[in-house]
DNA sequence: GCTTTGACTGGAA
DNA sequence: GTTCCAGCCAAAG
């Protein structure tokens, strides 16, 4: 089976690989996704991304601090869904504390400081 | 090739 | 704690 890529740029497609590789049960940031991409100044085009590509868990991503910039019925939509997939919320944002994803890094925990 | 826009970010009110 | 303003960067028209 083919994956979608309607990717002309690398960008898109760096945006679009990096999404793919967030783990079920895990969010992460347009910042974050547009670092792990290479590019740690275009958060604002990894949702674009997201618009132009379907079939990326658009639902996995969020703002900084975990703050959603969407209309109301689509943070409920992307709520739901996270909620679905084990993530848990705080209040009106997403527990990110625990829950955020760590590109290249692996979440290790801080056994010595 | 220039202008407009955008599912962002971070800081200040 | 949340909401508003201004800045950044690349793609689309």
């Amino acid at each position: 089976m083919k994956l979608e890529r309607p990717a002309k740029t690398p960008l898109v497609n760096a945006i679009c690989d990096a999404i793919r590789k967030i783990p079920r049960g895990r969010v992460s940031t347009y910042g974050a996704i547009a670092a792990a991409a290479g590019y740690p100044r275009c958060a604002r085009h990894v949702g674009r991304v997201l618009q132009q590509v379907d079939g990326l868990p658009w639902h996995r991503v969020l703002g900084s601090g975990g703050r959603t910039a969407m209309p109301g019925e689509f943070a409920l939509e992307q709520r739901f869904l996270l909620e679905s997939e084990g993530v848990r919320f705080r209040g009106k944002r997403v527990d990110m504390r625990n829950f955020e994803h760590r590109f290249g890094k692996t979440s290790r925990k801080p056994s010595a400081s």
